[in-house]
DNA sequence: TGTACATCAGTGAACGCGCGTTCACTGATGTAC
DNA sequence: TGTACATCAGTGAACGCGCGTTCACTGATGTAC
């Protein structure tokens, strides 16, 4: 039967931000349309009403997923990110990877996607190195390079904490902790040893 | 029709040579049994007498990248990493999956596999790690810990690498340069600046 | 060493299944008067 | 504002396809004598 239009756009909606989540979950190849529209309430008949196909959807869901995570850390404060690489490198981050951060998650498999689901990706990468190197507590053209070298730790130390979690659960915990040890210096957190923080943005050490 | 036990040896071991390469590029679910049977020369239906399952395969098959990747990385140098880093973040590495990383190759997708190959790569990070520290130049608790962060600053890096290399290029290969110099101090490469190696082995610097 | 036959590695057709996608249909919505 | 009807969002059966796996068959191997 037919539904309002407000309806039908809240629909819509719904079935994003189910694909956002199970995407992230279990892969873009892991999930069947029918699935994630029993997740939104409807039934898979009424899919490509909405979406051309589920690439399309793919691509949208990952940029839905881009948003939210790019969003949650330009919300930080500047010059202290010591809470959320903590929060990056919880237990519950990588145990709940529904809502969790889209490059983790899809960095795998986004080469084997559609065209538009890899543009959309990549397009969240840059967003978010940008917003990253915004919250460094270091500036210049080193806080870019930085940025990118913090982001590919934690989306690797990540992947590899998710990944040996059932295979060896300590090696899994011992690489969180790892991360979460050696990030630490380049978060700027103030209550860290003192000589530790240079003048000069290049001195900036891991450990 | 029959052949020698010998010749059976073979192909057992280029089934799993086949999958090893074709997993690394196109992901367990990417490949069939048919295609990687092709691949080693024989026909989808003998699949069976060799191995029980796919994911049995599946198993073997990490096992088998890991001990390449291991024995590659324990071979070089003690006290000097930086051709392993080189080799690793260059864009032969990122563009050639086939023999390349396991962990940036499975990492996305193990943990929606069978039991078996979750425990294969979790082992495999395991001895990686263990080779890593061994080749640091410090030593100590802090090499395994920093041998972790490495690690884990690779794989990401390789994975973003790869996943942005169709969406933007140029994105691609500036998350390679950035992590050449930025994981360059840690190398232990004797080139480097004056006053960057401290005897106090904690004080070692990312940049 | 030579022969006779049981073994079994490999072949290719066939299976059941879940998937993405299509389509005829339904009935509430929203427009035209 | 009220009525009549065209529209179209959602339903569920059906499609074609590729997959992992099974199985009857083939014929070279390797053993028993």
């Amino acid at each position: 039967m037919k539904v309002s239009r407000e309806t039908a756009a809240r629909h819509r909606a719904a079935i994003v931000e189910a694909a956002a989540r199970l995407f992230r979950e279990r892969g873009f190849d892991g999930v069947s349309v029918a699935e994630i529209m029993r997740a939104a309430g409807l039934t898979h008949g009424g899919f490509y009403g909405h979406f051309d196909s589920k690439d399309a959807l793919a691509a949208e869901a990952c940029g839905h997923a881009f948003a939210n995570s790019v969003r949650r850390l330009a919300e930080g404060p500047a010059g202290d990110l010591s809470a959320y690489l903590d929060s990056y490198l919880s237990d519950d981050h990588r145990d709940r990877r529904q809502g969790g951060c889209p490059m983790a998650a899809y960095a795998g498999e986004v080469t084997r996607q559609d065209a538009a689901v890899q543009d959309e990706f990549a397009e969240g990468v840059g967003r978010y190195v940008e917003a990253l190197a915004k919250r460094l507590p270091v500036s210049g053209g080193d806080a870019r390079e930085q940025a990118i070298t913090l982001a590919a730790a934690l989306v690797g130390g990540l992947a590899l904490a998710r990944a040996t979690a059932a295979g060896d659960p300590v090696l899994s915990q011992e690489i969180l902790t790892a991360l979460r040890h050696q990030l630490a210096r380049l978060a700027g957190d103030a209550d860290d040893g003192s000589k530790i923080h240079h003048k000069d943005t290049k001195t900036q050490r891991v450990r």
